[in-house]
DNA sequence: TCTTGACCTTCCAGCTACTGGAACCCCTAT
DNA sequence: ATAGGGGTTCCAGTAGCTGGAAGGTCAAGA
């Protein structure tokens, strides 16, 4: 299967697939022409690939997991303590954008928003800092 | 103001100040020896700078808000249109991380996350797509 | 006076995960 | 023969820094 059909499977674009071989995710074997030939393992190991990327898990986390989704004889527990270091930073992370979206919003809507030069949100974003020592 | 004393002032990395004036963001002026001489108003605008990424908005954003606090004479709503956009791209991110979580971290739990194979996490990516074509 | 150490400078490379584009090859249909 | 729609490699660019090398500057101490 050529990389365009191997593409239109995975949802993945072609370039995107070039770089997963490139980095060491995939290896398609190659036909006589220098094509990239692709086996319908390759193509599943590129849909996991492409659903792992979906959840936002890191290049390196995904590769730790190909290799555990290859190894029959993995122990879920590695897989589960990937997946919960990974949940880990998600929830970090939507701790950090709540807390924006909290402050942010609230100066949005305390901003007229005419053409006056009245702006709460510039006000906070020139705020000295409050001293206390 | 050297280039220390100013980086202890805003909190932001000395790399990050010199990386602002390469970017055109700020333009220290300088001494006869060549070190970055920083004004209050300079550190007045870093620290702007600083928390305008503190809520995540892009460098360009920090640049139009900038040129914006410079301005008296802005509107607004100017201001609030850049905030607003911004918002919406944090709203956006945030559903997209909670719709991840909430499938991420029930594909955890469920996983027993011990010495055996079977795991479904790894069963979800693998799941071949549903066709009901 | 010399040296040490903490500053400062510029420049270049690297990070993540791709994406775009140029220059070129291959294959099929007309 | 040619046109098109594949494919190939390689290089550069994206965002926002960060690290490191090689070197200049300055104040304090022996």
């Amino acid at each position: 299967m050529n990389i365009g059909a191997a593409a239109r499977r995975t949802g993945l674009p072609s370039k995107t697939i070039r770089y997963y071989e490139e980095i060491g995710l995939i290896r398609p074997a190659r036909d006589s022409n220098g094509y990239r030939d692709f086996s319908e393992t390759d193509v599943h190991k590129l849909a996991f690939l492409g659903r792992a990327r979906s959840f936002d898990f890191s290049i390196e986390d995904c590769r730790s997991l190909l290799a555990l989704y290859e190894d029959s004889s993995r122990a879920s527990g590695d897989v589960k303590r990937i997946a919960q270091g990974h949940l880990d930073r998600i929830d970090a992370r939507l701790a950090e954008l709540n807390e924006m979206r909290r402050t942010l919003s609230s100066l949005v809507d305390t901003c007229a928003g005419d053409g006056r030069p009245d702006c709460p949100i510039l006000q906070d974003l020139a705020a000295e800092e409050t001293d206390l020592s």
